[in-house]
RNA sequence: CGGGGAGUAGCGCAGCUUGGCAGCGCGUCUGCUUUGGGAGCAGAAGGUCGCUGGUUCAAAUCCAGUCUCCCCGACCA
């Protein structure tokens, strides 16, 4: 249970608050978290992916970044804060500023020295402990700092979801062994774990791809939305999962039994898809492999998938340790790499410096279907080692809606998700790159074994509203919440109502509790559904009818109603039971 | 960057096809009435119709260019 202290002496009077709540929805807003955040009064667009936080907005930023705070103190991190201004010198050093490209928002000095506005602080942090951190006595280390990153998104979408501005808690470890890795990362998993329980959030840690951070392993946290644009699977029965991007499954065996039979080249006259050669030859699509080309850093190679299947491109650049892998889609390329139209083109006599890689589904197929790599033509009854040598087989396929686990053999259930934090095992990446070394206990030199661990605070916020809300608006969770209650004081003219709402109001205050007065002149209705959009768990309700019969209400935004006696008690022990109904709502 | 859509009062929109006083609802301001689930009446303020150029006696409306924003895809906390 925790309730909120009053942290200034500021008036929460809706009066004179900052609070514009909007009856209509804004029309460039889509998610639901969006559409409440703008008709909340939380946010305001600047420009695309740019966003202003109103007094309302900025005080559940900061009770969530407090909580963060709280527990990456709890897990012995040390706080500092890093500039926003970086030099393009520390990103050449790495390379990332290369990787990185235009995602970065990047600016010149009057000298004309390139400069970024810093995306994440791999690079900073790494440069500041290289010149400190000499000994394996001063590991391990972890550092963090919440301050706001920069990202010129793509695309950026759903108001605060996808921003350009972000403010980002983002923790650095240091370590001379893996096992001192092994050991802060749990430790920050656990905190993670700790963090978004407090914030009421439904979340599940998954298995994930590195990107452009680099590292071994990567695990993220995932807030369930079905509104959320990852896809995660998690196992039913074992504690398997992962991101879909990088997602294991159970490999079945579809071969057909049968040996090998003769090789044959068959006429698939202006057949392009899966479903037309299959059903001109008369055999399932599945054994139909298909086969794209892809280009990456070095050089082409080929990607084969059972018919019904899709490549998993972020498996593909995993395997193969590339920075991107870009299929060829242009009819002229392809024509040239393997003499054939995209319809017709396979992995049979395909040039010896195109390496294949085939999905791990299709290692047991006998007797399978390929392009020719001659327009209207295909190969039946092709078979691995006979027809095809060299051929590397990886986890390359999509995952499937029916996929089983490739831990425990149960089906897979698919989520939508939001992505609200990812740790990171680096390795050496950027000590390696940057010359960050300690001298172990024999005096050699090492790079130092980090590690890195992210949360997306600003992006909390629609992760928890797309958690809890209702038709009348958002339902903030106990430690997410501006305001612990609010008091409703109806009846303008009444001046029993007006001294009671005052009394209480400054009693509670006394008590700690974060309370909103709705002191403004409008109607009931009015008032009740703002706090209701605004989502404040409790409405203490005072107005002439209730103090006709001595009481007044409490309203919890669930629904549920409690009346309080007022007649001939103190107003000490009024604020008492109030302050008992709104602890039991937290 | 590819595909789709939109820029008219603070917000939501109509007007554009067929050129002719720039409108509606909500909000805002003033006054009176009203106060238990988004009050009523009366009055008022608020616009270079995204921008630039062109056609025309006349452009929100037609033409050309340009900028911005939103949605779907490739990237990410």
């Amino acid at each position: 249970m925790h309730y909120y202290k009053t942290k200034g002496d500021s008036s929460m009077r809706l009066s004179n608050y900052f609070l514009p709540t909007l009856k209509e929805t804004p029309a460039d807003a889509e998610m639901e978290s969006h559409k409440l955040m703008l008709k909340a009064g939380l946010i305001r667009k600047v420009t695309a992916g740019i966003y202003d936080y109103l007094p309302l907005g900025f005080k559940v930023l900061n009770s969530i970044e407090e909580v963060v705070r709280e527990e990456m103190n709890r897990a012995g991190a040390q706080e500092i804060k890093l500039p926003i201004i970086q030099p393009a010198t520390l990103w050449k050093e790495t390379g990332r500023w290369e990787d990185f490209g235009p995602e970065m928002f990047k600016l010149a000095d009057r000298k004309d020295r390139e400069f970024a506005l810093g995306p994440t602080h791999e690079e900073i942090i790494t440069d500041m402990v290289r010149n400190e951190l000499n000994s394996y006595k001063d590991l391990p280390l972890v550092l963090f700092q919440i301050n706001d990153k920069y990202r010129d998104e793509i695309r950026p979408r759903h108001g605060v979801m996808r921003s350009r501005e972000f403010l980002m808690k983002d923790a650095y470890s240091f370590h001379a062994t893996q096992e001192s890795l092994d050991e802060t990362y749990e430790r920050m998993y656990d905190a993670y774990a700790r963090i978004f329980d407090r914030l009421g959030l439904n979340w599940v840690a998954v298995e994930a791809p590195t990107g452009l951070m680099g590292g071994s392993y990567s695990q993220e946290f995932m807030a369930l939305a079905d509104e959320g644009g990852e896809e995660i699977v998690v196992c039913e029965s074992c504690d398997y999962s992962s991101n879909v991007e990088i997602a294991k499954y159970e490999v079945s065996s579809k071969g057909d039994g049968k040996g090998p039979s003769k090789l044959k080249k068959v006429e698939t006259p202006g057949m392009e898809t899966v479903e037309e050669v299959a059903e001109h030859l008369g055999i399932s699509s599945q054994k139909v492999v298909k086969t794209f080309i892809y280009r990456t850093d070095d050089g082409l190679v080929a990607a084969l998938v059972g018919g019904d299947d899709d490549i998993e491109e972020m498996k593909l650049i995993n395997h193969l340790g590339t920075k991107k892998a870009e299929m060829v889609s242009s009819q002229q390329e392809i024509k040239e790499i393997t003499g054939a139209n995209f319809g017709s083109i396979g992995p049979v006599g395909l040039d010896d410096d195109i390496p294949v890689y085939a999905d791990l589904d299709v290692k047991s197929f006998t007797n399978f279907t390929v392009g020719a790599n001659e327009d209207g033509y295909h190969l039946t009854n092709v078979n691995w080692e006979r027809d095809l040598e060299d051929v590397n087989f990886i986890n390359l396929r999509k995952v499937n809606r029916g996929d089983s686990c490739p831990e425990c053999g149960s089906e897979l259930e698919f989520h939508k998700s939001i992505e609200v934090g990812q740790i990171f095992q680096l390795g050496t990446k950027y000590s390696d790159s940057l010359g960050g070394k300690y001298q172990d206990e024999t005096g050699n030199l090492n790079p130092y074994i980090m590690g890195c661990y992210g949360i997306g605070i600003s992006r909390l916020i629609p992760a928890v509203i797309q958690q809890n809300y209702d038709s009348r608006g958002i339902n903030w969770t106990s430690e997410v919440t501006p305001f612990s209650a609010e008091l409703i004081v109806l009846g303008s003219e009444d001046e029993k109502s007006f001294q009671l709402g005052e009394k209480l109001y400054e009693e509670l205050k006394k008590r700690n509790y974060e309370i909103l007065l709705d002191d403004r002149e409008t109607s009931p209705g009015f008032k009740f559904n703002d706090a209701d959009l605004i989502g404040i768990p409790v409405k203490i309700i005072i107005g002439p009818r209730g103090l006709e019969n001595g009481v007044l209400e409490v309203e919890f935004r669930s629904g549920n109603k409690e009346e309080i006696e007022v007649e001939n008690r103190e107003i000490e022990q009024i604020a008492e039971k109030l302050g008992e109904g709104i602890s039991a709502s937290a």
